[in-house]
DNA sequence: ATTTGTGAAAAGATTCACAGCT
DNA sequence: AGCTGTGAATCTTTTCACAAAT
């Protein structure tokens, strides 16, 4: 999950339920595509295969918009492509911003998925005023010292942060302060920002420590040796393993849970003191 | 949220609930904030503002891996850092592969979250030739006619998908074919994979369309009057001006809205009147 | 005097299973 | 005959609130 969300605890829009909502876009890109394809109606069934969940769940979250399937044939695929953009938001025109045009930047200003949605990259915003100027996906980077201006003239109500984690704090606040009210963050830290603010987070890494987690594990069940530390695999309950004969093949792990040695290893910084206590 | 699990259904990994593994990554980024300003021990009061979570939570998650705090005192900082590096399996070294080197792969070699974590880039992969050999973040780009190769002398088991989405289920087989057993999927596209293969897949646009949903909310909120039917007539409207302000006045949304709206559609006939639909 | 760790309650999400409509 | 829509059951996650520890 590169997702989070940072605000918005207790109003449950309209009644449809966040993790409903976070569905509809995966739906409406498969219907996009049948679409596309010119075919006319989908079951359930066929449409939940292609966004990659089981059917019931797709019903149930499709009841929370109304009753747009039609009994024994199925859903009409434009129709629903209608409603499902209606309801997203994404039949008016979002301008948005992106602020901090490093690599980050620049690849999401070329990204063309945000233009075929609702989506306009209204401005290329940058700290550096070497950049002031320069083409990025075909549009000049504007300097910061603009950002209110831009924002304003262009109706902004959407910022992509993609700067240094150091500085997304405060762009944030100039951000907000000149009138948007939903921001995506790339920077790689927390965002404290006032009520009413919607913040989602995308964070590349946290997505590959969330793998590892599961790759170590996948390593540890064959192995069921080389334990340091509480590998608790008896109350966990065998049974429900994935004993999957689809092991995982490539042996990687050179060494299997090394103990305090990696831990000095890896904080070994300039302060780097790891305390030896170490019971369970 | 731009995440998304694909596989790992059952097996709740060690009794650790996903919910809790996803945010691990987050207590040790804050926690390694405060280990370089040489904190010694923290609340979970301090260290679940920090994170962006509450306390409660924060210390529920704690309790899955241990009793590692002490009562009236706090954590020790260094402590942590080591026990949720290892639970994450941070303390081993992970090769990891990009393939698709264009704007965001070259972004994603370029970023230094993951070299400060246990990954490292093992190697960039792109099918263009043209490519071939030419350094991006100070390593060549090696040709897809070697990603098996490559996969197998580096025992890379983890691997990164920023290719186009016509070519990411393709080059997911080859992957995993070669001995990779985890995948973080940029492509806008569900992978299908085996047993045993964990995918997280990274939308941008996804989240972008999560926020217009809150977004549009907003808007409708405050425009509570405007008794417009079920009409979205977002892009005529306005145009590029949400007017300016913290107050984008596009309203789409009729307070009454959904139920009036669906039955009036569903009576109008199985596709009457769909407007036109923007085609991606 | 604080702050953890955790049962128990509450809220939320998913899955089941089938009545009801086409 | 086939497929949607949805209550009811189940499972997961969050929150509460307080005993236990230092």
């Amino acid at each position: 999950m590169a997702t989070g969300r940072t605000h918005r605890p207790a109003t449950r829009s309209r009644g449809i339920p966040e993790a409903t909502v976070a569905r509809l876009p995966l739906y409406l890109r498969a219907l996009t595509a049948l679409s596309e394809r010119s075919v006319p109606t989908v079951s359930s069934e066929e449409l939940a295969t292609a966004a990659g969940v089981n059917s019931a769940k797709l019903r149930k979250d499709f009841s929370y918009l109304g009753s747009y399937g039609t009994r024994g044939v199925g859903y009409d695929v434009e129709y629903l492509v209608y409603q499902i953009s209606r309801e997203l938001g994404l039949t008016q025109d979002w301008p948005v911003v992106i602020v901090g045009i490093g690599n980050l930047g620049a690849a999401l200003a070329n990204y063309g998925g945000f233009a075929s949605r609702g989506f306009r990259v209204a401005a290329l915003i940058d700290a550096d005023p070497a950049m002031a100027g320069k083409p990025v996906a075909g549009m000049p980077v504007q300097h910061t010292d603009d950002l209110e201006k831009i924002i304003e003239e262009n109706g902004v109500s959407i910022g992509v942060i993609a700067t240094p984690a150091g500085a997304a704090q405060q762009v944030s606040e100039r951000l907000i302060a000149a009138g948007v009210t939903s921001i995506l963050n790339f920077a790689p830290t927390v965002l404290s920002v006032p009520d009413g603010v919607d913040v989602r987070k995308v964070d590349l890494s946290i997505e590959l420590q969330i793998l590892a987690f599961h790759e170590q594990r996948k390593a540890g069940e064959e192995a069921a040796a080389a334990g340091t530390g509480p590998v608790a695999e008896a109350a966990a309950g065998a049974g429900t393993g994935t004993g999957t004969g689809a092991a995982p093949a490539a042996a990687v792990e050179p060494p299997a849970g090394r103990a305090a040695a990696a831990a000095a290893a890896r904080k070994g910084g300039p302060e780097g003191d790891v305390p030896a206590v170490m019971p369970a």
